[in-house]
DNA sequence: ACACAATCACCAAGCGCTTGCTTGCTTAAA
DNA sequence: TTTAAGCAAGCAAGCGCTTGGTGATTGTGT
C-alpha cells in the first residue's frame, strides 16, 4: 500500500502537511521536546516517512521557521500595502504580528526563539530572512520618530519592540478577555508613551 | 574512592555545585540539549551522582529556577533599599534584572523562559515565587504613573517591560560594545517615550 | 492503444546510540 | 557503627535515522 489517498491534488502537499504538523507541534511543546514519529504521526505517516520529505530534524526546523518568517512577511506586506499615516502602519505592523504569533491556525507560524539547536549556517540564513521581515519596522518607526511622535528610533529601540512582543506567547493566551486587537492597541501605546488609541472600542 | 576533597568546607557545598553547574549549563545551552551526564562532568562527578542530591533532573530544573529567582530578588532588595525616587528605583531595577540575566557569573542566573518543560505543580510555585519578585516593579510603574510620567501602570504594561528585557538573552552580546548600564538607560527612555539620560556617560 | 520501465511516496522493520535513572558497593567522616 | 557522599556499571526506554521493499502513478517506445 504505496499511498492512502489517490487524490493527486491532495498528494502533492504531503510535504507541506509535515510542515504544517511540525510547525503546530514545535509551536505547542517546543523543538527539542517533539519526536520525529510524533510529526509522523500527526501528519498520518509511519515514523520514517518524515525523513523521505526532509533530510534531519534539524532541516525541518530550519524549513519550518523560513516558511513561517516568509508567510507572516507576506501577510505583514499586504496588510501594509497603501497605508500612509506611520502611526497606523505601526499598529498594523504589531497587530498582523501578534497574529502570526499566537494565531497558528494560519498557514504558518512564526518561530523565532527555537532557532538555537540550528547550526551557524542556517542561523544566517534565518537571519537574513528576519532582516527583510523587519525592514518595515524600522522604517516606520524613523517615521515616526521623524514625525515626533517617538523619542528615539535608535536600532535598541526595534529590539525592545520586538522583544515585548515575541515574549508574549510565554503569558498571553489567546482564549482570554485580551483580544489581539486589544493587545496591539496596549503595545504601541506602551511603547509610544501616549493614551492607549482604541480603533473602534474602548480601551 | 568515595570523594576527591577531604575538605569539609568544600564537600558541603557539592550539592550547590551540582546546582550551579546545572544553572551554567541551562543558559548555555537549554533544559532539553543539556544532559545530566554534561552536568555531571561540569560539576567533576560520575554520571549517576547528581541523582543524589536531586529526585530527577526536573527537580534540578526547578530547583535551579527557583534559587535563581530567590538570588536574584535578593540583589534586587539590596539594590533599591533607601532608594525613593521612582525613575531612579525603575532604573535600577531594570540594571539589576539584566544583570541577572546576562551576568551568570553572579550566584545563579534567572532562568524564566524554560519552565515548559514542569508540570503544574512546579510551575505554580515559581510563579509564585515570580510574582514576589514583580511587586516592587509594580510599585515603581504605579509611582511613575502618579507622577505623571508613565501614562499608564496598568498590568500590561509591566508585562511588556519584561518581555522588552527578557527577549535580550536572544539578541544582546555581553561583548559587544555595548555595556548593560547603557541597555539599561535605553530601555528606560524607550518606556517612558522620553529622551536617553545617560548616567555619568554619553548615550 | 498498450506494454513496460522508471519514479514517486510511503511502509515495515530495525539499527546504533543516547537518555534519564537505578542499583550495589565503597570510602571518608562523625 | 553509622551516616554522608559518591563511584562503577548498567538497564530499559526512547531517540534520530536508515534500509529494503511495495503499490500507485507517470512517462516512453512501438
Amino acid at each position: 500500500m504505496g499511498r492512502r489517498k489517490a487524490d493527486p491534488a491532495t498528494d502533492a502537499n504531503r510535504r507541506a502537511d509535515v510542515l504544517r504538523s511540525a510547525a503546530r507541534l514545535f509551536v505547542e511543546q517546543g523543538f527539542e521536546a517533539t519526536t520525529t514519529r510524533d510529526i509522523a504521526e500527526a501528519a498520518g505517516m509511519r515514523s520514517g516517512s518524515p525523513f523521505y520529505h526532509f533530510r534531519s530534524k534539524l532541516d525541518l526546523l530550519k524549513a519550518v521557521i523560513l516558511e513561517g518568517l516568509a508567510n507572516s512577511d507576506a501577510r505583514q506586506q499586504a496588510a501594509i500595502a497603501g497605508v500612509a499615516d506611520p502611526l497606523e502602519r505601526l499598529r498594523i505592523l504589531v497587530r498582523t504580528h501578534l497574529a502570526s504569533l499566537h494565531e497558528f491556525d494560519c498557514d504558518s507560524p512564526l518561530l523565532i526563539g527555537e532557532t538555537r539547536a540550528l547550526d551557524a549556517a542556517a542561523k544566517r540564513d534565518i537571519a537574513a530572512a528576519f532582516d527583510a521581515y523587519q525592514i518595515p519596522w524600522q522604517a516606520t518607526l524613523d517615521a515616526l520618530a521623524a514625525a515626533g511622535q517617538l523619542a528615539s528610533a535608535a536600532p535598541p529601540v526595534r529590539l525592545w519592540l520586538f522583544g515585548m512582543l515575541n515574549w508574549s506567547t510565554h503569558w498571553y493566551r489567546p482564549d482570554g478577555t485580551l483580544t489581539l486587537d486589544a493587545l496591539a492597541d496596549s503595545a504601541v501605546a506602551t511603547l509610544l508613551g501616549g493614551v492607549p488609541q482604541s480603533h473602534g472600542s474602548a480601551a
